[in-house]
DNA sequence: TGCTAAATAGGAATAGTTCCTAAACAGGAA
DNA sequence: TTCCTGTTTAGGAACTATTCCTATTTAGCA
């Protein structure tokens, strides 16, 4: 997804959000990734261009952009909050060894029929499936001891 | 699920675990919930019986279980992590105003097709669908003013 | 150009979890 | 049954990710 200045500009408008030169970066750096990094990663990322910049400003950053619904937190395993522009309905699929997560975009998963067996009152908005299993890579190296306890 | 001490001592037993009556608590606890509790959830629900029992013992307690298979970890959101007892194969439906849990037991959830578009290598082992939105509950009290952010 | 609300940086605080250690205990061996 | 040993427990400290607080800076409008 190829995005310039003013595409990233215009859409801070959209929202009302100030265009800042680190807010700009943050999202930027964001809509180039498709590895769903958390806010360290971004921060490491982003601060060579703003060495004064502080891991604050990345979270709350993230924090205006969620809430604008310009990106989206996905979550695996609790233990940090990853995040991901890619607004398009999408899947993922996560790698039990190493935690990478790899988007899975087979929209036939977007048209799963509506379960059974839930309350009658309540009002389902939407849905994600997440696939797991290893990597190659990971299969490789760990010779295939997964831990299955942990799912997103 | 209706379960027997002697069940609970012989699934212990099965996995190498000593059957101590902290452990039994909590694991009975979980086995009788369905609210996918947190840790401390656990904690205040088993404390009554034991005063001196420390959360730290929960914790421990819930990682052994995890480790040898006999529950599963739930993460929604990454703030904190829930648990579950229940080892058959079902997908969750997530409040987005209280964060309740609800199981979805439709086994036809539990036979999609493998996705396209996924790493050759990539040796996919489960998956899960977690479906969100609002309870009826919540519909009523905040008025639908959903927040589409945090997608565990 | 000046004003004002929003954004930033930095530090402190918080929440959830894990680590460390000594004491207690379950379960097998004698 | 009693003893022994490794496991489990309790308690506190430590750690990590995140949020809160606040003074300063800045984007964008008038």
């Amino acid at each position: 997804m190829e995005i310039s200045f003013s595409d990233i500009k215009r859409k801070f408008q959209e929202c009302g959000l100030k265009t800042t030169p680190q807010r700009t970066a943050i999202y930027d750096a964001l809509l180039r990734s498709t590895a769903h990094p958390t806010a360290e990663d971004l921060f490491v990322k982003v601060a060579p261009q703003f060495p004064m910049m502080s891991l604050n400003t990345v979270y709350y950053t993230l924090g205006v952009l969620r809430t604008s619904g310009l990106i989206h937190e996905v979550n695996i395993g609790h233990t940090r909050a990853r995040f991901d522009a890619n607004l398009t309905p999408h899947h993922h699929l996560i790698c039990l060894g190493c935690q990478t997560i790899v988007d899975v975009m087979d929209p036939r998963l977007n048209r799963l029929t509506s379960p059974f067996g839930i309350p009658k009152d309540f009002e389902i908005t939407g849905h994600q499936v997440v696939f797991r299993g290893l990597c190659g890579s990971c299969r490789r190296h760990t010779g295939r001891s997964i831990n299955h306890s942990s799912s997103g």
